[in-house]
RNA sequence: GCUCGGUUGGUGUAGCCCGGCCAAUCAUGCGGGCCUUUCGAGCCUGCGACACGGGUUCAAAUCCCGUACCGAGCACCA
């Protein structure tokens, strides 16, 4: 099997689908896995450096691991040999058309002028043209396939072309002559012995394409399954490289991991499992249609793997101060409401809490402070009544979250929506930085920084 | 325009190849209830789909034809 990203940017989470499906069958079949970067067009899809390294963070973080690495930026002394082999068995020829000269005859289903060169001249000018001497737009190298097949898009298609942007990787910057996808992965894909090829469905005729460079050699050609797109709901940022990269040039998104972006980057900065982005997308299966990937279904994953095992505490938003009468020195909710084992955390109260302005009861009403005990609000304070447990179980008290307005933990939470500011129970400081935590009634969070600005990221419910 | 592919509940998916066991699976979502000192977890329960029209057949989600809608390719992008 193989991954064949194109390293023009850090991914999305429709990238994470090709480690996710590819990985699994590995794992499943004790199969072996290719990571080859097809970074084979300086200019259009131009690779970004520090993308090779991001993408393999991206795959280790999803539980993957490819069993090699390779750069078609490397390898395209093997893909002029293979040219020049396909050009002696006459499958291939030199054109200089223009593009859309070509492309009319090409409809039409006529062959061009140059079709019809002898061996010995499309070698002169494919070895011209790997010497560079050739301008972009001046000349390719076809396929000679059938100029009158019924599907337009597989008559003698492009393998090569001149591009004078030097590669940005400095090993290859030397290159002009460039092979086309279709050539370079179809000729990769053999050599590395793939058997087994799972790609988009926008690749669906490029397989049939490559099956003439098969044939030409006598390849077989591997098994392949094209699946359709996928559309995330939930987030208003389109799931495409390049329009993320274009947003964060213009500062409206804030780097590959801001949480409004639909990237690989920002759900692990949510303390998201890579497992759970793998099992939400496995669940998408490979059919052609186009699917929509939920992200509750990732939540949900997520919730399933980490519920049991984080610790719960408290944050309240937009923090309403109330002195409390009477009441004891500290709360102790449990660390985890199902392990109890796992013991209390003891907040002091001082005094005062901090609850969050909704949970605040109507004057002369009662509520129940979590690991606290049953407050009234009476004039503008809580009055603690010393009312059991019975309150909350016979006589609906509602039961909030609060924390001690003095010693608290100033917390900022950044969300898919923004940013969220509020205080932490004292007790966040005992966690560091990457731990994820539950605060009740809000949901589970990252801890990012903690330190004099605490940050956090919101994960789910 | 030419070519190729797709269409099962809100979402995803199983079933389709090899017609009957499908009054259509599972998950997620949403609603209700129970439980719970979280709006988390758990338990119970409800909602909701074979795109449409023909044909073949004793029998069609499954095979054939047509229509509609969606998507992909026809790049010197990947």
């Amino acid at each position: 099997m193989r991954l064949a990203p194109n390293p023009n940017g850090p991914w999305h989470l429709g990238n994470a689908r090709m480690p996710a499906v590819i990985g699994t069958y590995k794992q499943r079949y004790d199969g072996w896995m290719l990571c080859r970067f097809d970074d084979t067009d300086p200019e259009t899809k131009r690779p970004d450096p520090d993308a090779y390294d991001a993408i393999l963070d991206a795959i280790e973080y999803l539980g993957f691991e490819p069993d090699a690495v390779i750069r078609a930026s490397d390898r395209l002394e093997t893909y002029y040999e293979h040219a020049r082999e396909l050009i002696e068995l006459g499958g291939a020829y030199t054109c200089s058309c223009p593009a859309a000269e070509f492309s009319e005859l090409k409809n039409a289903g006529k062959p061009c002028p140059h079709r019809g060169k002898d061996i010995e001249t499309v070698t002169e000018e494919f070895e011209a043209m790997v010497a560079g001497e050739f301008d972009p737009g001046d000349i390719v190298l076809r396929v000679r396939t059938d100029i009158e097949h019924k599907n337009p898009a597989l008559r003698d298609w492009a393998a090569f072309r001149m591009i004078d942007t030097p590669h940005p990787r400095e090993e290859a910057a030397g290159y002009r002559c460039w092979p086309i996808l279709d050539f370079q992965s179809g000729i990769d894909d053999h050599l590395a012995e793939i058997t087994h090829i799972i790609r988009g469905i926008d690749l669906q005729d490029s397989a049939r394409r490559q099956r003439f460079l098969y044939e030409y050699f006598g390849w077989e050609y591997p098994e392949v399954v094209h699946w359709g797109h996928v559309q995330l709901d939930a987030y208003d940022v389109k799931m495409s490289t390049s329009t993320i990269k274009g947003l964060i040039e213009e500062g409206e998104l804030d780097g590959w991991a801001d949480p409004r972006a639909p990237t690989i980057a920002s759900l692990q900065k949510r303390g998201i499992r890579g497992e759970a982005i793998v099992s939400a997308l496995i669940e998408l299966g490979t059919s052609t249609s186009d699917v929509d990937l939920a992200m509750s279904s990732i939540y949900a994953a997520n919730r399933e793997l980490i519920d049991d095992d984080t610790d719960r505490a408290f944050f309240v938003r937009d923090g309403v101060e109330k002195t409390v009468l009477n009441g004891p020195d500290a709360g102790s909710p449990p660390v985890h409401p199902d392990h109890e084992e796992r013991g209390t955390r003891t907040i002091p109260v001082d005094g005062a809490v901090l609850v969050e302005p909704a949970d605040v009861p109507p004057n002369g009403q009662r509520v129940w402070l979590k690991g606290y005990g049953c407050v009234r609000h009476t004039r503008d304070a809580f009055e603690y009544t010393g009312d059991s447990i019975e309150a909350v179980r016979e006589e609906n008290v509602p039961v909030v979250h609060w924390v001690p307005a003095d010693e608290t933990v100033p917390l900022t939470l950044r969300t898919m929506d923004g940013l969220v500011t509020g205080h932490a129970e004292p007790g966040l400081r005992e966690y560091s930085p990457d731990d994820v935590v539950q605060f009740e009634r809000v949901g589970f969070a990252r801890i990012e920084e903690l330190n004099d600005h605490t940050l956090a990221y919101f994960a789910h419910p």
